[in-house]
DNA sequence: CATCCTGTAAACAGAT
DNA sequence: GATCTGTTTACAGGAT
């Protein structure tokens, strides 16, 4: 006996108690807490968010203009929890990502916004500067060659004893040049200082000029043009066509009747300039609805043109504002190329974010799942609507997510998966209290949704052994399983289980006895369990504490909302990453991550709320029902579930028999 | 601070 | 006797 657990404790001591005495169910917010932890690391979780939240951002931008120091401060934070209870950073946090890189977005965009500019005197500055700074780059790059040729000369001469005529027609060329270069210095310094004699560049004390530099900095000039002409271009051939649609890139503001958006807004990228083509499908995705009054820039009553929020109270209002206010010139053409480059930027990020999270995974010995991952979602997912916003967001918000399918990130961006856990919530959600620090929800959804994760990482799943208990139960045709059952259902979704069986086992033996929720009944061939829903209910009464008010909120919200995996909210509450509540993102990815908050206070309001309704044990389709909404915007339509109904049923597709496969599965301890 | 929940360890008993 | 199953107790840590 002693020996048996022995060792076992002490590998799995050691594993355990980190996770116990530090948040007991995360193992691998340890990890990723450290790859956070330099400031930068942020990022890993808000790119995705980010680039869905494109348009909010913009939103979003005065108040990112207020945080600008701030952001300055985050992209150099170290500790991110302490992020953790100011919502206001959640833009600012995004952003600072960014501003390391290229400043330029939103300092145009300040610029734009603070409307120190004018369109004209915009345009004109641009212009200018555009030229200066081709100007200076060919001088540049003349220079270079001449010294080169120099040096080249004066080798040969050196050697060939030649003319000196040449060298001095050489020298006297590179005097020329260098002074053209010079002028050209100065030319920009004049520019600079007539600007801001003019007033139109406000150079503050801290910030030296600023307002250009960065411009030049963040774009490189043959950019620049290529965004102008773009952008010119662009609306002068909308003009053509439309003549009174104001300019705008990404959208086509015929769309509301228009079939083919896609086509419409990306063949006139797609035939300028890649850069464009790029961006486009993104911002595309955010207005997926088919909805006749669906427009890009508009949504809620309000102007989503950058910076504008002018409220429109119907879509033919906000048509004639668009056209009015956004018209055809110059500042909606900068602000324009603004978003592009915050596109861009965003873009960017969110490559960068999925190297690291593929590292990340890497390093987590998740790499094997990747392959299989993707193509079978596990048949709970098999049912229902998965298909409709599977096929339709994934693509569009994230065409190349060749990364982390079974992460538990993935998931939730993934179609598939994300619908996986909806349907999956039909069962009866086995949400347990927000498990220890990390609030992280858990869920049978949570369980299912990760499944291809948890199955493969090792990483212990932030469930507790209740939870999984249940689930494993709940899950099985007969609503009950074997000890034996019960063990071997651990050990196959979870890689974690596949080690310090005695611990873990004894843990779920423990648990058995221990909770009311479940039952021993005496079989023939021995006694199965079963789960009292009744009595696990009950035990989550004292769950929730905090902020009745969110409660309030999530009462009022949709149910079956796809719940966000929990280790994505595991990581996000480490690194203080904002939950994106808002649905406007589009994303299923933050969809989820709504819902995880749901899931969390789910507990408490469903106590309230269904705990009568679900008395049947076995199982209680009412429950998934729990109308749990976190202060969330309107909830895409699609998360929002049919009946959860066949849910047992559709649980039973072969591949996730367990019940079957135990039987011949030996239990993995020999893996110890 | 008390209490509850959870995880872990372990002792023990009965059944196989 | 070894193993499995099940119960129970104890303790620690975290959350409420």
């Amino acid at each position: 006996m002693m020996q048996e657990s022995g060792p076992e404790t002490k590998s799995n001591g050691a594993a355990i108690q980190n996770g116990s005495s530090s948040g007991s169910h995360l193992l691998e917010c340890g990890s990723l807490r450290e790859g956070r932890a330099n400031g930068e690391a942020l990022a890993v979780d808000v790119g995705p968010a980010d680039l869905a939240h494109a348009q909010q951002q913009q939103q979003q931008q005065q108040q990112q203009q207020q945080q600008q120091q701030q952001q300055q401060q985050v992209s150099g934070l170290k500790s991110p929890k302490r992020n953790d209870k100011q919502p206001a950073l959640q833009v600012p946090v995004s952003v600072a990502m960014m501003t390391p890189q290229v400043i330029t977005p939103q300092q145009m965009q300040q610029i734009l916004q603070q409307q120190v500019l004018s369109p004209q005197q915009l345009q004109v500055l641009l212009q200018q500067q555009q030229a200066l700074m081709l100007q200076q780059q060919q001088l540049q790059e003349f220079y270079k060659k001449q010294q080169e040729q120099l040096q080249l000369q004066l080798l040969q001469q050196q050697h060939a004893g030649k003319q000196p005529k040449e060298q001095q027609q050489v020298a006297t060329q590179q005097l020329a040049f260098q002074q053209q270069l010079l002028q050209m210095q100065q030319l920009q310094q004049q520019h600079l200082l007539s600007l801001q004699r003019q007033g139109l560049l406000t150079l503050q004390p801290g910030q030296p000029a600023l307002p250009l530099q960065p411009l030049a900095q963040g774009m490189i000039p043959a950019e620049l043009q290529q965004l102008w002409k773009e952008v010119t271009s662009a609306h002068t051939a909308e003009e053509a066509t439309v003549g009174n649609h104001s300019l705008d890139l990404s959208t086509t503001c015929v769309s509301s009747s228009a079939p083919s958006k896609t086509s419409l807004i990306m063949n006139p990228h797609a035939s300028t300039n890649g850069q464009l083509s790029v961006h486009t499908p993104k911002r595309e995705s955010v207005p997926q609805e088919e909805h006749p009054h669906s427009h890009p820039l508009y949504g809620h009553g309000v102007c989503k043109w950058p910076g504008c929020e002018a409220v429109c109270e119907d879509f033919p209002s906000f048509l004639k504002h668009l056209n009015s206010e956004h018209a055809l010139d110059d500042r909606s053409t900068a602000q324009c190329r603004v978003q592009m480059q915050v596109v861009q930027q965003l873009e960017l990020q969110l490559a960068k974010d999925k190297e690291r999270l593929q590292a990340m995974m890497t390093h987590l010995h998740v790499k094997s799942t990747e392959p299989k991952a993707a193509p079978q979602p596990l048949n709970l997912v098999s049912s229902v609507t998965l298909s409709k916003s599977a096929s339709e967001a994934s693509p569009q918000s994230l065409p190349h997510t060749p990364t982390t399918p079974t992460a538990p990130i993935t998931p939730a961006t993934q179609g598939p998966s994300v619908i996986t856990t909806t349907s999956m919530h039909t069962v009866g959600p086995i949400r347990r209290r927000y498990s220890d620090k990390y609030n992280v929800p858990i869920s049978s959804a949570d369980i299912a949704q990760n499944q291809e994760f948890y199955k493969n990482a090792e990483v212990r799943p932030p469930f507790t052994y209740a939870s999984l208990i249940r689930q494993a139960i709940l899950e099985s045709p007969e609503k009950q399983l074997t000890l034996n059952e019960i063990y071997n259902w651990f050990t196959r979704m979870f890689a974690y289980f596949r080690r310090n069986a005695a611990t873990w086992k004894n843990a779920v033996r423990h648990n058995l006895s221990l909770h009311k929720c479940f039952v021993r009944v005496e079989n023939v061939k021995g006694a199965v369990w079963t789960v009292d829903e009744v009595e696990f209910q009950k035990r989550r009464p004292q769950k929730i504490s905090g902020n009745p008010s969110l409660i309030k909120n999530m009462q009022s919200g949709h149910a079956y909302c796809t719940p966000l995996n929990a280790a994505l909210q595991a990581s996000m509450a480490e690194s203080s990453i904002p939950l994106y509540t808002t649905a406007s993102m589009g994303t299923p990815t933050l969809g989820s991550l709504a819902s995880a908050m749901r899931e969390e206070l789910n507990g408490a309001v469903e106590h309230t709320n269904s705990t009568e309704s679900d008395s049947s044990p076995g199982r209680s389709p009412v429950q998934a029902v729990h109308p749990v909404h976190v202060k969330e915007e309107p909830l895409d339509p699609e998360e929002a579930e049919g009946p959860l109904s066949l849910v047992t049923t559709a649980n039973h597709s072969p591949d996730f028999d367990h019940d079957r496969d135990y039987e011949d599965e030996p239990v993995n301890e020999d893996m110890e």
